[in-house]
DNA sequence: GCCGTTTTCGGCCCGACTGTTTTCAGTCG
């Protein structure tokens, strides 16, 4: 983690021990609101200090406690609260339908503080006596508590991509189911999502709603009105999501959208210009007294704030708004400007899919080329590939793309070594069209600085693949020095790769926007392995969206003709900077 | 704790739902 993302978690921590305290609520805010913008900054906040550079949403109370994590690493005001509140509290306010308030109360009364305690008090007749608690209550902590149990943690949105584009797909095709849209996370393309909003407009509410509930893989209806329908969804693989379904009107649309997508500190946001400039906006519309003055698209809302259309990636809070306000919101990349994968994996390593699959995959993704990247031979359990078997697939590839109406560029993942060197000398790798270079064995902390600055030594390295080797549940991002790095590539027009695999997505939304000042460009790759892996190039350009990448930022929005001359000029100019290095 | 082109004090998003109430508090998104 580097300071702004353990400063964003202190404060985090902050806000829900002040909100356990019963703290002035705005102050709580305060603290999150300064979290996300941390989390958002395209530079370490050390910088902003050095420089004195102010930072919108963080005063002179945080700066002073900003200033005192980078002397000494800790946060006086952070440890005295964790004094107070003890660490399982943090846990019992997650569970949903347990809030700070309830929290409290149960802790003062019944000295409730871990899940443990509160599953025992549960069951205590007692807590009826409490002030707020009756049955209902009690159970509905109860289920809150299954829920949450019940690994309710979330999910990375590649795992739920798919499937629940098929549930909207089925919703749609429901007689009297006018739009439809999932809302939530899942629409601003998060890197993990809670759980599912879909929103759609209706005439026949009850006859629609009773199609719905009766959908195949619903494990549980949980609730069921005019206006929401909740149920809990089986996936594919057998993990449980909840759903909830709005139903709204059609002049109503464009601004229930707006506020189920979120996030809500945008929402906030936004709510707070449309008070400066004498308006009301909620979830039905934007009203000035109780005139609509917009409220069917989100279009025609955002235009009537004096802003420019943010699209739904964009929506965190972070710097969009004000953007908007100037319009100075880019075009962002979509789906469409791809004109090619580089990484995909083939059955010359540990892929899956002969050339004739790629092919055909690369088709019904309308691309003119594909990389295909196996893995080189240090890394044997992807079966990677010795020179000779590299010399080999390079003729067959050769072959292949005489008649093939996608072409397949000769590439190759090439591993990284432990002292930086490279698995292939360059005398090979210069007879490949794209060359990535990754790591993949780290040991424990190791730094890797060394390694990738090594590796980009040599003038055939074009792209370093999954540069910081984060997956999306579970692995921390290895350790490097980002300005030596990203500088370095800037400088040698080395690529940085957007890795859209749903276990990956890295570099993700924020390291890219902590890249791109350094002059860095990127490339987008799924490093598909399996048979028609190649879809989850949307993920990819989801975090590139978030980053607020234009197509000009991202080398496969180029033609063939014009990523194969990149790649040369780019090869030239590492040749001369090497050449003038070395006299 | 933050913020300000009417403000350096006095505001700070807003509505639905639920369960507990007899007029409201807590939670959620």
């Amino acid at each position: 983690m580097n300071n702004n993302q353990k400063l964003a978690k202190i404060f985090d921590e902050i806000a829900d021990a002040l909100e356990f305290l019963g703290e002035n609520p705005f102050k709580v805010r305060a603290y999150r609101t300064a979290a996300r913008v941390l989390e958002g900054l395209d530079r370490d906040i050390s910088w902003y200090i050095e420089n004195n550079k102010s930072v919108k949403g963080i005063g002179t109370s945080l700066r002073a406690k900003i200033k005192e994590f980078l002397e000494t690493g800790k946060v006086r005001k952070h440890e005295e609260l964790l004094q107070k509140v003890p660490r399982g509290i943090f846990e019992v306010m997650a569970i949903p339908g347990v809030g700070p308030k309830t929290a409290k109360l149960l802790y003062d009364r019944f000295g409730v503080k871990s899940i443990e305690d509160l599953k025992r008090v549960l069951e205590d007749e007692s807590i009826y006596q409490l002030r707020g608690f009756g049955p209902g209550k009690v159970k509905n902590i109860k289920e809150g508590l299954e829920l949450y149990e019940r690994a309710h943690s979330r999910f990375p949105i590649g795992f739920v991509y798919r499937p629940i584009m098929e549930l909207k797909e089925r919703i749609s095709r429901i007689d009297g189911v006018h739009r439809i849209e999932v809302a939530g996370s899942f629409r601003r393309m998060k890197e993990t999502v809670g759980d599912i909003d879909i929103l759609i407009t209706t005439d026949r509410p009850t006859e629609v709603g009773n199609a719905i509930v009766n959908l195949p893989s619903i494990e549980r209806v949980l609730l069921k009105g005019p206006t929401k329908i909740s149920f809990i969804y089986t996936l594919p693989r057998g993990d449980l999501i909840q759903v909830d379904v709005r139903i709204v009107k059609d002049e109503n649309w464009g601004a229930s959208l707006m506020y189920f997508t979120g996030s809500k500190e945008h929402n906030i946001a936004v709510r707070d210009i449309a008070i400066e400039k004498g308006y009301k906006l909620n979830e039905y519309g934007l009203y000035r007294g109780i005139n609509v003055i917009a409220s069917r698209t989100e279009e025609e809302i955002y235009e009537a704030l004096g802003m420019q259309y943010i699209p739904p990636e964009l929506r965190e809070n972070r710097g969009e708004i004000d953007l908007a306000l100037k319009h100075a919101i880019p075009d962002l990349v979509e789906l469409k400007d791809i004109k090619g994968d580089l990484q995909v994996h083939s059955i010359y390593s540990d892929g899956q899919m002969t050339f004739e699959e790629i092919e055909k995959y690369a088709l019904e993704m309308g691309y003119q080329y594909v990389a295909v990247t196996d893995h080189s031979y240090s890394l044997k359990v992807a079966g990677g590939l010795e020179e000779s078997r590299l010399f080999e697939k390079m003729e067959k590839l050769r072959q292949f793309n005489k008649h093939s109406r996608v072409r397949l560029l000769m590439g190759a993942e090439v591993e990284i070594r432990m002292d930086g060197t490279l698995d292939y000398p360059d005398e090979v790798l210069k007879e490949l069209d794209i060359v990535l270079a990754s790591v993949h064995n780290v040991r424990k902390n190791e730094d890797i600085t060394e390694r990738y600055l090594r590796a980009m030594e040599s003038p055939y390295v074009d792209i370093i693949a999954h540069p910081t080797g984060r997956l999306v549940t579970g692995r921390n991002p290895y350790p490097f020095d980002e300005e030596k790095v990203f500088k370095t590539a800037a400088e040698r027009m080395v690529l940085m790769e957007i890795n859209a695999h749903a276990n990956r997505l890295d570099l993700n939304d924020i390291m890219i926007m902590r890249a791109k000042p350094y002059g860095v460009k990127f490339s987008l790759g799924t490093d598909a392995h399996g048979k028609g892996n190649m879809w989850m190039m949307v993920l990819g350009v989801g975090q590139a969206r978030r980053a607020m990448l234009t197509p000009g930022d991202i080398v496969n929005t180029m033609n063939l003709d014009e990523l194969l001359d990149f790649i040369k000029k780019a090869r030239k100019h590492r040749e001369e900077l090497s050449r003038k290095l070395n006299n």
